[in-house]
DNA sequence: AAACACCGTTCTCTATTCGTGAACAAACTA
DNA sequence: TAGTTTGTTCACGAATAGAGAACGGTGTTT
């Protein structure tokens, strides 16, 4: 029945916690936030202070992530062949667009960044890589939602919902009109939703299971991207086309 | 006593396990290398999915490692203030001796480069960041390991060591002449050591508590770095001392 | 300078849970 | 189709995780 190892969950929630926080914390610390006692939240960092999760500071005598996490997360970066199998096509849109390229995907009920190519202007629009957000916060993301099933789709809407901008949704019903949207074009054309001055065009990638492997994206400041939508637009639909070729895709 | 907790501990040796194997492992093979059962690694795993430190590939039904463990790697490195106070001085000594340019940091009992940037000849020598090796096996850790007390020297040295060529090190008393022989010039020119047909310069950086923050290392094939060593060690030497000072540094 | 407050750390003890080993169904292999 | 190997589940007894109080050190306040 108990499929899951108290201990061990506590472990990970307790590294989680660095994510969002300083970089360095104390025992007292953490055992509130964890809602554990300074014991037993004591023997959780010595433990991943001997595997090299957790390092201590010897003078502040607080607590820190460790170097084993570094090797493990460019592990997982290694793993992942379809970031290699982008890296050209990403690289060509940017040469093509001169505007930020991403590559998002999927994990559970996020989505992440796992690369990205910056804009040579000086005056650009960048996001942050490798960390999780909801999955319909941005188009790349939402290009990822659209192709799920209806009862996941429905999982992920349940939940409340986090607004950024004045532009943001507000409800359920309009992100599922969106979600439709998408899967009748096959891609999605955002401009100032999450963030103002914002626009973004996003398609998604399939592989040979007619599933979603990741979605590319390609933003930019509105008054940049606006007048360049449709060679866009082009560019980034032979992309995604071209690369789900690539992977096996048969429409 | 006993300060750890073995099933916390059991998921930071499962999570290492992925460092030297391919992307996936089943059960069982992991049940194999832990010598667990295959009932607690598969608790182990579930509770780490449930996390997202580990993914399990629906089709294959094997396992990998998981983003979470890519977004707290990337914490790290930004956490780790000397990385972003060195990257000026290594691009200026990039852009001044041509060849790879590497920030080493002593974890423990090993030594990682937190920082590399590579150089821009068509051969050269690279290394590969973030990952653990043995403090006694490159200049970068060695210059680390000379400044340390000496009890702790010997507790490496106490460990059976890895040759890796057949210019290594084969005796400790070697080593710790070595060591000796750094402390005295207060750099180390290495050749033809780990890696055949290579030479590399390395130093010390030093903080304000008079203790090694990290070492610089330049590194590239003897044939171009040998008639230029001269050069290459006094700019070696100019960064680590203006690095030192501007971490408050009194010599 | 003395009293206080807070920190990280250690200790003891019991309810809880972890890990074993066997049995399970599903997927390959021959 | 039979046999092997996979990931998964289950029940139980031994091992341990976590609570809570106490310790010693540091830094702050009165």
């Amino acid at each position: 029945m108990d499929q899951v190892l108290s201990s061990v969950r506590n472990g990970c929630k307790l590294l989680k916690i660095f994510l969002d926080s300083p970089k360095e914390l104390g025992v007292t610390e953490l055992s509130k936030k964890l809602q554990l006692s300074k014991g037993a939240v004591h023997k959780l960092l010595t433990t991943l202070e001997s595997e090299g999760f957790i390092r201590q500071n010897e003078k502040t005598k607080q607590y820190t992530l460790g170097y084993t996490l570094l090797e493990l997360g460019t592990k997982v970066l290694k793993n992942h062949d379809i970031v290699d199998f982008s890296m050209p096509y990403i690289n060509r849109l940017l040469s093509r667009t001169s505007e930020l390229v991403v590559l998002c995907v999927r994990d559970g009920k996020d989505a992440i960044y796992v690369a990205k190519v910056d804009s040579p202007h000086p005056i650009r629009f960048t996001v942050e890589s490798f960390r999780r957000f909801p999955l319909y916060s941005t188009s790349a993301a939402r290009v990822l939602l659209a192709y799920q099933p209806d009862e996941f789709q429905e999982e992920i809407l349940a939940e409340p919902l986090k607004t950024y901008t004045e532009h943001s949704y507000t409800s359920t019903e309009e992100i599922k009109q969106n979600l439709q949207i998408i899967r009748e074009h096959g891609y999605e054309v955002s401009s100032n939703r999450r963030n103002e001055g914002v626009t973004g065009v996003a398609a998604p990638i399939f592989d040979s299971s007619d599933q979603v492997a990741a979605s590319i994206s390609v933003v930019g400041p509105s008054d940049r991207v606006q007048p360049e939508l449709d060679n866009i637009l082009r560019e980034v639909l032979e992309t995604v086309q071209e690369m789900s070729v690539q992977l096996g895709y048969r429409p």
